[in-house]
DNA sequence: AAGTGGTCTAGACCACGGC
DNA sequence: CCGTGGTCTAGACCACTTC
């Protein structure tokens, strides 16, 4: 009888993370044939089905493909389409250091309409932070995020210079980003936005307006953001 | 002893199939509760590994919600996120017909760009279709698409006044689109296409480079679209 | 023919939610 | 407490691919 799981982790996910390190350590390629699951259920003293449940939901995750038949293979590099990453992330998945400048925060009362897409009541506070985000020391792109002001009240102190709010949200409020609804549109820049971001007035803009999701399905932040053309594609993947 | 399946249906799948039609006929609403594992186990007379797998294998697909200790609920309608769609499809999910005027084709054979997008050799004849989406009868979008002539011969004589272009694909050529990869940014209207569009010279425009797959993974189609902003906004979904 | 993934059984115990 | 989903066993046969 092989041992039950004393250390925490189900025993279908120690076979996942031991093929994950495989993989990353680069001793499985792109294309090479993983373990079958006859092969798994033995080594790691498990039943078949246990195997199996390793690979399907590592399949899943686009981690593996499987071909009847014919076996179990490492998927190619995971493109990071439709991920939802702050732009520290994403500067830092290209190799690039991220640089951003607050241009002003504030705490507001009379935004009804923001209020109403994270669903507060019209008049709720909310935290203001307005950045201009830079990259190669251009400025790319305007992002002003809006917040419940009441249950981030250490945000309104704190310094957002330096750390990602993203890795604030999740750490220090415990916040589990699930997802987030974008609408997409493109819009001509007015004076203002024009001078931060060094481009003529009139210039045409990517405008991303986000609204982000909690695990638990709450709407915990919203985010304009007005991209310079040119310096920033967005990247989607849709299926059918 | 359960007979086995001899219709050809695995019994996971028949079980999943009764689930949908009893939501389809509204039998089942979002929220409510679907039969607990062991229910459909009994049921459907299966194991309970095979009710579990019917389940957990809509849930991947969204229809419904498992939650530990409470049950299998109906998922709520699912949103058209991320979801590839030709243009008449689009408005007929919106209770709308769809209109589109076609402003010229050919057949080209020097678009070495396009081309490698579509891994064809530089000199390649394509096939080029530029039309005008109108919604209201007013114009919002000017969509080029470019697929290899060769692999579409009847296309050039066809008229697509009427019929969809993704429809024509996958009914006529047998062709199964299963993703699209886009490019999204901004632009500014350059003359004709905005004398075509109806706005001014210079006014901001969302632009949609599409490269559109078949489920086999080969490039099919290479779509550029350019909407008016105000008219027509993107929507997605992104995850974490 | 040998090996692979796909489906399936008839149970078991655990962790969690709601009453 | 009871019912739920989550994990797991030790096998079985089928369908498919590769050789």
């Amino acid at each position: 009888m092989p041992e039950r799981r004393r250390n925490g982790l189900p025993a279908y996910q120690k076979i996942q993370r031991a093929i994950r390190q495989r993989i990353e350590a680069k001793q499985l390629k792109p294309g090479d044939a993983v373990s079958s699951e006859r092969e798994l259920a033995r080594i790691h003293n498990v039943s078949l089905m246990t195997a199996r449940h390793a690979l399907a939901t590592l399949e899943r995750e686009g981690v593996v493909e499987r071909r009847r038949g014919a076996g179990t293979f490492v998927a190619p590099p995971r493109i990071q389409f439709n991920k939802l990453m702050s732009y520290t992330e994403q500067m830092a998945s290209r190799g690039l250091a991220a640089h951003s400048k607050v241009i002003s925060s504030a705490v507001l009362d009379n935004e009804p309409e923001i209020a109403a897409r994270l669903s507060l009541s019209a008049s709720s506070h909310l935290f203001m932070l307005e950045r201009v985000r830079q990259a190669a020391d251009e400025p790319f792109a305007l992002e002003t995020c809006y917040l419940p002001a009441d249950e981030f009240p250490a945000l309104a102190g704190g310094t957002l210079e330096r750390g990602s709010l993203f890795m604030t949200l999740e750490r220090e409020y415990g916040i589990e980003l699930a997802y987030a609804d974008e609408e997409i549109d493109s819009t001509a820049a007015d004076l203002r936005t024009a001078e931060l971001l060094a481009v003529t007035r009139g210039t045409p803009l990517l405008r991303i307006r986000q609204l982000l999701f909690t695990s638990k399905g709450k709407a915990c932040m919203y985010v304009v953001g007005l991209y310079r053309s040119g310096r920033h594609t967005l990247l989607i993947r849709r299926f059918r």
